[in-house]
Order: C-alpha cells, then sequence, then structure tokens
DNA sequence: CGATTTTCTTGACATTCGTCCAAACTCTTG
DNA sequence: CAAGAGTTTGGACGAATGTCAAGAAAATCG
C-alpha cells in the first residue's frame, strides 16, 4: 500500500510534468503563430511528441490552451516583484519597473502578444473568458503592489482605483508591444517615457 | 464612345458599392464569430450572395478583410466630431465625450472586439499590418481632435503627446469593452468616471 | 432582337483541422 | 521474467476550409 501510493504519486507527477511540458510547447507555439492559426498538429511538431499525445493528456483544444494560460500566469505575476522589494526610492521603482517593462517586451513579445489575442478572443469565446478574467485580476493586481509602492516611497496616497490604473499602463504597454514588432524603433523609448510621465498622475497631489 | 463611358462608370460603379455591401456583410460576420473562427462561406452565408461571389470580388480571404478594415475606419472616424462641434464648454464636451464612449461600446460592441482582434492579429500577420496601423494613426488623430478641442475649452494646453493620449484612453476603452461583453455591470460607469478623472491630468497645470 | 460582356451559381479540388482508435511500445510491479 | 498498467505511435475519419473553374443567368449594347 505504502509502495502503491509511492508510485501512484510518481505517475501522477510524471502526468502533471507531461501536461506542463506540453503546455509550455503549446504556449511557444501560440506566441509564434497565433491563437487562429495554431493547429494541435503544429503544437505536437513542435514539441518531441506526435500529435496523438496531445489527446492523451488534454481533453481538447480547450483545455490545452486554458492549462498552458494558467501556466503562463503563473510567470509573469512575480515580474515586478523584484524591483518592488529592493527600490529604496520611488525613482528607483520607477525605473526599475520601466526597465523591466521594457525588458519584457523585448524578451517575451511573443508571449505578451498571444495574451492580447487571447483576451480578444475570449470576447468571442465564452470558454475562454474565466480564464483571461482571472489573468486580468491577476495582472492587475500585480500593477496595483507596484503603484501601491511607489505610492508610499513618495510619501502619497494613490488617487485612481486599481482597474483605472491597470487599464492606463495596459494601454500603454499595448501601444509599446504593437510598435516594437512593427519596428518602430522609438516605441521602447517612448513606453519609459510615457510611463514614468503617468505614475505622478496616479498619486494625490502632494499636501 | 459617351455611352460606354457612362456604362463603364456604372459598371464600376456597381462593382464598387457589391464590394461594399460584401464588405460590410463580413464585418458583421467578423463582429459575430471573430477572425479565428470566419471562414468566407460563413460571410456569405450571412450575406445575399451566394460564396462563389465572394470569389469574384475579391482576390482572396485578405483582400475582403483588409477592405472591410478601410470601410469600417471611415465610419468611425467622424464618431466625436459632432460633440467637438457643438460642445461650448469643457464640461459639455467631456460629458458629450464619455457618453458617446459608453454609447458606441453598448451599440457596436461587435465591431469593436472585431477591432481588437484584429489589431492583436496584425501582430502576427504581417498582411494586417498596414492597414491596423493606418487606422490606429487615424483613431490616433480622432481622439487627438477631441482632446485639443477640450484644452482650448480649458484653456490649458495638452501636456502629453498624441500617441501617449490615445493608449491611455484606449486602454480604459479596452478596459469597459471586455467588461461590458463579460457582463460586468459597473463597467460602463466606470470607464465614465476613469475617462473624466484621465482629461485634465492630460493638460498642463493651471498656471 | 441577337451578341457580348458581366455577374452569379454550383460543384469540385486539395488541404487541413479536431478527434478518435487500435496496435505497439515502455515501464513498474508482483 | 511475466503480467499489466501506463504511454506513445501513426493512421483514419468526417467536417470544414480557401480556392478555382465551368457553365447558367442576367444585364448591356449595337
Amino acid at each position: 500500500m505504502a509502495g502503491t501510493t509511492t508510485t501512484r504519486r510518481t505517475v501522477a507527477e510524471k502526468n502533471d510534468a507531461r501536461r506542463i511540458q506540453l503546455a509550455e510547447s503549446a504556449l511557444r507555439t501560440l506566441g509564434e503563430l497565433g491563437y487562429a492559426r495554431t493547429s494541435l498538429r503544429e503544437i505536437a511538431h513542435n514539441s518531441e511528441f506526435t500529435h496523438g499525445v496531445v489527446h492523451y493528456y488534454f481533453r481538447d483544444k480547450h483545455d490545452l490552451i486554458v492549462t498552458g494560460l494558467r501556466h503562463y500566469k503563473a510567470q509573469c505575476v512575480t515580474r515586478y516583484d523584484d524591483v518592488v522589494a529592493t527600490a529604496t526610492g520611488a525613482d528607483e521603482l520607477a525605473d526599475g519597473f520601466v526597465d523591466k517593462l521594457v525588458e519584457t517586451i523585448v524578451d517575451e513579445a511573443p508571449m505578451h502578444r498571444l495574451w492580447y489575442d487571447l483576451r480578444a478572443q475570449s470576447m468571442f469565446e465564452v470558454e475562454l473568458r474565466e480564464a483571461v478574467l482571472t489573468i486580468d485580476a491577476t495582472l492587475e493586481q500585480m500593477i496595483w503592489r507596484v503603484l501601491t509602492r511607489y505610492a508610499e516611497l513618495v510619501g502619497r496616497a494613490v488617487r485612481v482605483p486599481s482597474a483605472a490604473a491597470y487599464a492606463l499602463l495596459d494601454g500603454l504597454f499595448q501601444q509599446a508591444l504593437l510598435g516594437h514588432l512593427t519596428d518602430r524603433a522609438e516605441a521602447l523609448v517612448d513606453l519609459g517615457v510615457h510611463v514614468r510621465d503617468l505614475l505622478p498622475h496616479l498619486l494625490e497631489p502632494s499636501a
């Protein structure tokens, strides 16, 4: 019985590991081709497995993509936590935040465009909504942590609601991503300028 | 000769009319199903023509969708021009602008989600980029007209670049659209509050 | 009206898609 | 080692896709 449970856990762990492995592979392919043009066969082809395996580990296409989405969430949530934790001044935090924003656009552009793709898809496909809204809320909280810490360091209170702050920054980010992907050289610099300009305006005016 | 030219023009006009008719039908279907799941057959089925006609008037699928996109641009450009032209005070302009924003989300949600869908697609498909960037620039100018008039009425200069202002408002708009489509009742009210709150911060501080 | 051009219908084509399945293979366990 | 569960393979399926072409139908013009 003890041996059985050990085995069972190992088997289950292996199963989970494969699921994550396939989900990550799916994310890579989706990030390259986009939701519309990514097939299960293409995902399998870009992994080390055959297309049949995908259906052994995932009920259907939605199961695979939603699993990938949830896995993606776990990665990006902590993106700015280091900056928040280590920054000792408001400007240092703002600079570090902007640097990370630019860095992630450069390094992870495919994942970001996939996110915007899937968020747009969720406006059409009900099956995607729950996962998208969950991640959206998580990203909003991530931004909120940066902003409240920034306010703390400045010594002023945050003026705008969490949702508004996230929407504003997301608008800037999305524009920069589109600009970066369409070879507008100044897109990343502009992002930094605009974000640095915006941040103080999200706080209460100084007394 | 005179008769021929008359006929030729009539023929060309008829051809253009059909193209627009089909492009509009395509936009309706795309707005319902999204880019990923819309087929030429479905577009034709939702129109009064058969799928063969689509290929008589359009070279291929891209030709149809890009034509639809350009047609869409012409419609939405003038959306806020009335408000800009008739408003006599800053608050009146801001209120009218916000009302129009909310109104268009309610009335034309399918077209808006299609726009965000296609803009996301343009990050993957090079063929869509030119049309998307053109429309994006047009929308930015549309917002800029509202904002400069608003600044004029307030008596202060606009502080942020055109692109940043557009990105910020677009972020709020996109969030409101997603909220509206996912039955978050307060989404539209929040949009109004956030936009009204943002507008003054886009201007130079009062001297 | 007859001839010619333009427009539309219909069916076919090669692909590709998601899904499923039977058989082969791999590994753990008794 | 043998048995069995778990995993992987590769092919098959029907459905749907974009594209195309041949011919019917309609409109136009001499």
